[in-house]
DNA sequence: GATGAATGAGGGTTCATTCAT
DNA sequence: AATGAATGAACCCTCATTCAT
């Protein structure tokens, strides 16, 4: 029940919006009554807040596979990294839009619990950059976290564009992205 | 007193977000009564369409003073872009933060008016690289309509976490963009 | 200026209703502005009460015209009443239907003031059937007050569905009605 | 709980009319929350809608039960309509007044819901008229539209003055106006 | 586990009225 | 005589939350 909970909710987040969508909403769209709702989740925060640790856990549990495996060059890590999150669009995207867009409507203290991890997320591809440098593969001359944030811009950004059943698919949107990053665009 | 109304409403919106301000805490703010806050806006949503258009139009005026400007190179007119983008975030961060976050709470018309704005501010990014293409400064293997999104989703994400009293000031971190963009990490 | 006022705010107080109609509804529709408005009222109430005591001191007046008439036999002096009534409804239908159907928006003082000219041009009326039956124009078994009621009813509802442009004209609505309330319908 | 607050709103829009009674007036009368209200309709216009089609479904339930009985004349039947009308002020005077007066402050939609049924009702009426012009029991030079328009206001407009505990009983009343009405005033 | 009636605080909005100019 | 900016009370309505069943 909690999931099929969650999963209307991050349905009706997604197109109206947190704010705009009242518990009503969603126990209408999954055929529950209010109480139900309450027997479940203390609150329209929690529920929040569930949903984006949720998200964000399955996403750190993902980078963790590709950060220790020893076989990728640190450029092959990068492109798997931004695969991750650019073909999660299709599996995830309704989750990844409300995580995106909903964050500031958390209480203070689950903003601070979910800006933590997304840190410590934002860290690692840095770390990536980082060992880059160290050999050779990247260049020495660039500030790393300020590389960082610009990669992640370009990618995280995607969310609000990208249509993964349009005519690029989610292989070569991450190729040109890593392409262009790692070679240039120059002529 | 519109224009105060605006100021005391886009630091409010910045602050707590759009539907989280009440029109109460809007005429609190700058000390008049809710009579004088529907004397100048017919509705909270007009308020808000004014303060997108406002903000969009201003942007997109100052991109045509580059665009038309034939002395420069096309990196430089993405470099003067990219500084528009992030200088603007000290002048007005706040206007910028609550475009970028709101616009969904923006009525469906206005909406599709604040889209088409953001259509030709792009658009104009994608003529730059297709010119750079054409005159051989950029590489012509790459997607334009991709590598725009990618260019715009690295720059607009500053507003996010960029502090423009921190460490890195707005040319040395659009410099670093530019040339990670043009010249690609590898070392 | 007063009468421009009264004419617009009747057109749209029989338009839109009292209470629904609002004073800058009123001021837009004459082109001056809110201050005007109290320059020349105290309030709405007072603009209600103006209209409704204008008219009703001209239906009385009316009235009186016809009430000396000592040539006219008290079934003529009935027709005359009704023909006063209902031929009203063309030049100044929209006062008469604000005037029967706003009292309720006045002021209990006021509507006692309106309840006493209202009361007197009842009266009137039930003078001329005590007088018709003194004279044996009209039979003596049915009580007056109830036969005026009732006269009365029957003329003052034509407000709510007649159209003086229609098929019947207003000579030949009151024939109708006096016809039927002097001979009776039976065959 | 409906009936209640469809009680206690009838004594008030009575009382007050509807637009000068708050919903806030309404749940204090019955000593409930305006949640509540709320959760039993859905806008104020649905109270009033539902008031209004109650009573005059109910009217036109009564009204059937004398049209369809082939023992009475139809002097009769004109009786025992004018009586159910006028019966009525005792039991549901209430409502009647309501539903005479504010039937404005319906949505468009709804008048026309209730000004068909209103119809109904008058086109019975006329149906009655004209089975006594057929079977000689009432004249055949009076037009039969404007007889029953005549008729109509005179007892409708009982509501609006008529105190059924004051000296005249509700039998006597509707007597007078049926014997006025079928062998006139005349002497 | 689940219901749904009831709550009450608060939100956006309207509007008659005032008053300095 | 006329303006229009400013007020503040009141209004309709929404909604997260509670609780007896």
């Amino acid at each position: 029940m909690q999931d099929r909970i969650i999963e209307g909710s991050v349905d009706l987040f997604d197109k109206k919006g947190f704010s705009k969508t009242s518990i009503q909403d969603i126990v209408d769209s999954i055929g529950v009554s209010k109480g139900t709702f309450y027997y479940y989740f203390n609150s329209k925060q929690e529920l929040l807040r569930d949903i984006h640790l949720n998200y964000i856990q399955n996403l750190l549990d993902n980078q963790m596979i590709y950060m220790n495996d020893s076989t990728l060059s640190n450029r092959e890590k990068l492109q798997k990294m931004g695969y991750l999150i650019i073909s999660g669009i299709r599996k995830s995207g309704k989750s990844a839009r409300v995580f995106n867009r909903e964050v500031r409507h958390l209480e203070e203290e689950h903003i601070k619990q979910v800006h933590a991890i997304r840190r410590e997320f934002r860290m690692n591809v840095q770390r990536i950059i980082e060992a880059g440098i160290k050999n050779g593969e990247f260049r020495s001359d660039l500030r790393s976290d300020i590389v960082t944030f610009g990669i992640l811009g370009m990618v995280n950004r995607t969310y609000s564009w990208y249509d993964p059943d349009g005519e690029v698919k989610e292989e070569e949107l991450v190729d040109i992205f890593i392409e262009m990053l790692v070679n240039g665009l120059k002529g």
